[in-house]
DNA sequence: AGTTAAACCTGGTTGC
DNA sequence: TGCAACCAGGTTTAAC
């Protein structure tokens, strides 16, 4: 489920209403795909700093204040994996309890200001622990992503640049994230789409014009799955609840045999190491 | 070194 | 109706 659009909905529904929110315990269901990697009690008393995202990985700062210092807690590092979710429960001081957890609710973060639950089906999400974002185990999670897609620094002329040499599809190299982070299925498959370019190019068959117009693509396309609230395909939904947009708008993706709506050619499903592509024959050119 | 499979886990859909 | 096979938003790890 969730790509940077789905990820980024989900910060932004949680930065503010969390914001200096302090822990008041923390809840475990079933094992995710990494072991939270420190004793709950340990996070109890901390309060939260600003939200950040890195590619589809949220951080969560935690502080510990100690009289009238705050000293570093480290912070949680938190994957959605392809079926995990956050939202935002009233509890603590601000209402009525949660309702129980659950059975694909595998973390409960109770604070003064909410709850923060994770429900993940497939539990290949994950909350793990670090001291701090530049040092493990977070530092090794992140070690291989690529650049952010909305980094003004990570210039046309960069993405052409770390395209060169690869001769692996343009899709495949999008999905792997570590030239530039950020799309998933869906969203590789539209930007592709968006540019014109076959999703089986040879990634250094790009030239410059073609890279700058498939990174102008990737920006619009993830920009405008932001502002709708990211695509639900089935499980995502934001932090109260509320259901994305964005899979009403998708002009390729999940929709083989029906016409493109560009050029009305039949838009055609193949397999990409392992992944479904979904492209149009009569307007993405190799 | 660069690319490609296998693995993690659950649930919904499709087909016999 | 029952059941097997296949599919799904991601990423790490091991193997060609």
């Amino acid at each position: 489920m969730p790509e940077l659009p789905e990820v980024e909905v989900t910060r932004q529904g949680i930065d503010q209403p969390l914001r200096d929110a302090r822990v008041l315990g923390v809840r475990l269901g079933k094992p995710l795909r990494w072991p939270l990697g420190c004793r709950a009690q340990q996070l109890v008393g901390t309060r939260l700093g600003p939200v950040q995202r890195r590619g589809k990985y949220l951080w969560l700062p935690l502080l510990r204040t100690d009289g009238a210092a705050a000293a570093p807690a480290g912070g949680l590092l938190v994957h959605l994996g392809m079926s995990g979710s956050l939202a935002l429960l009233s509890g603590g001081a601000t209402g009525p309890p949660p309702p129980p957890p659950g059975p694909h609710d595998h973390f409960d973060l109770v604070t003064d200001r909410g709850t923060l639950r994770l429900n993940d089906p497939r539990r290949f999400g994950a909350v793990v622990h670090a001291p701090a974002l530049d040092r493990p185990p977070a530092s090794r999670l992140l070690a291989r992503l690529g650049a952010e897609p909305f980094d003004q620094a990570f210039t046309p002329a960069a993405f052409h640049q770390a395209l060169r040499g690869r001769r692996t599809p343009i899709k495949a190299v999008l999905l792997a994230g570590d030239v530039v982070v950020g799309a998933g299925n869906i969203y590789a498959c539209e930007a592709l789409h968006r540019a014109g370019i076959h999703p089986a190019t040879p990634a250094r068959r790009l030239g410059p014009r073609r890279a700058a117009r498939l990174l102008e693509a990737l920006r619009l396309t993830l920009a405008r799955a932001v502002a709708i609230g990211g695509s639900t395909l089935r499980d995502f939904s934001d932090v109260h609840g509320a259901s994305g947009a964005y899979q009403a708008e998708a002009a390729v993706y999940g929709r083989e045999g029906r016409p493109c709506p560009r050029c009305r050619h039949p838009v055609r499903r193949i397999v990409q190491a392992q992944r479904s592509t979904y492209y149009c024959p009569g307007c993405q050119r190799p």
